[in-house]
DNA sequence: CCGTTTAAATGACGATCATCAGTTAAGTAA
DNA sequence: TTACTTAACTGATGATCGTCATTTAAACGG
């Protein structure tokens, strides 16, 4: 059957947010068309009739997912900065960020996956970090943006990191012993 | 045709050394058994009358690759610990491990994926992350045992999500400048 | 109200996946 | 030399993969 082109519209949403959890909860590779379209309420003939093909899908969810995530941070950012520092590196090291890759960070679940993808993919996972990056070198001291830059990506590193970590340890008190001694040493208190 | 104990001993040996490296480049999802076979110049059928199933070879193959890398380790930790924890970290973050998945580590290359998977891949990939750990724990300064001991899951979390960083940019200058601010991060100089 | 457009569904395609039964042939033990 | 064992190969299994041609039917433009 047809659908009105608001619906439509709104239907190609819902696959994109459902595609930007699926993948990153179960991986580029776990995720089937066939898979996706069902969770979206779909039958998977409609695929190709909003997407090029699977890669154009990846790329676009990853867009999709960082830009809910930018929006995240730039709520944050509202605060003053000592506070809004906290308020990141705490929420993105807590057991509920690790317990929820579907809502998470793109980098942490998909970075590995992403390094072995096309230029497409990468190029958007890129933008999305170099956004990151410029959010959180506006929180961190430093006498120059350059310090600042530089400060920013090993933050981002370790916190990437860690969630990557915590994630796959089978061992729950060393999980989140990672989580723990990374948030100290980015915020010494 | 058949071959000799001592030779088929051998074959397995190849196929598991074959499976650490073509997993650390491609993923798990990304190796058939039939391609990984090919590679270690055998065919697909000989694959179950050595491994229970592909899961099996996983864990197996992830085994292999941190005894490797922790014989590498430990050649290191007879220097100075000053001079061994600067190496580690330095050939740790260098571009050649980044250009390199299929020698590295195997949590930057695979962690996110195993965190996916069944209780016996993450449990080897635990054994191996705790054996990591203790040898960081011993480079690292601190009053305390418990202390190093923290130190160390920060330092690795941060090498960690530095390489990931670091392959999945599709931006050279920004990918070397992650690797660079964490090298800075943990040496101080 | 009718003809056109098009979103979605159906069904199939070739390829590849992990897995295994059956066969071959060579090492091993008698 | 003979009988047994077994590593590796061949070939096929059903499932799932991404992709697309075709059909259906409802929204849309006149």
């Amino acid at each position: 059957m047809r659908v009105s082109r608001e619906q439509a519209a709104q239907n190609r949403e819902r696959v994109l947010d459902t595609a930007a959890q699926l993948f990153r909860e179960r991986g580029f590779h776990g995720v089937g068309v066939a898979d996706l379209m069902k969770a979206a309420g779909l039958t998977h003939g409609a695929f190709y009739g909003q997407f090029e093909s699977k890669e154009d899908l990846m790329a676009q969810a990853c867009a999709r997912a960082y830009d809910t995530l930018h929006e995240h941070w730039q709520q944050v950012m509202q605060k003053p900065v000592d506070k809004a520092l906290a308020e990141v590196v705490t929420s993105y090291l807590s057991p509920s960020h690790r317990d929820a890759p579907g809502q998470g960070c793109v980098m942490a679940a998909l970075g590995a996956e992403a390094a072995r993808e096309g230029p497409v993919l990468r190029q958007t996972i890129t933008e999305g970090t170099k956004a990151q990056l410029e959010t959180l070198a506006a929180l961190l001291p430093g006498d120059s943006k350059a310090e600042r830059r530089q400060r920013a990506a090993a933050a981002l590193a370790s916190m990437v990191g860690a969630l990557i970590l915590a994630r796959a340890l089978d061992d729950a008190a060393l999980s989140k012993e990672v989580l723990r001694a990374t948030k100290a040493a980015l915020l010494p208190s």
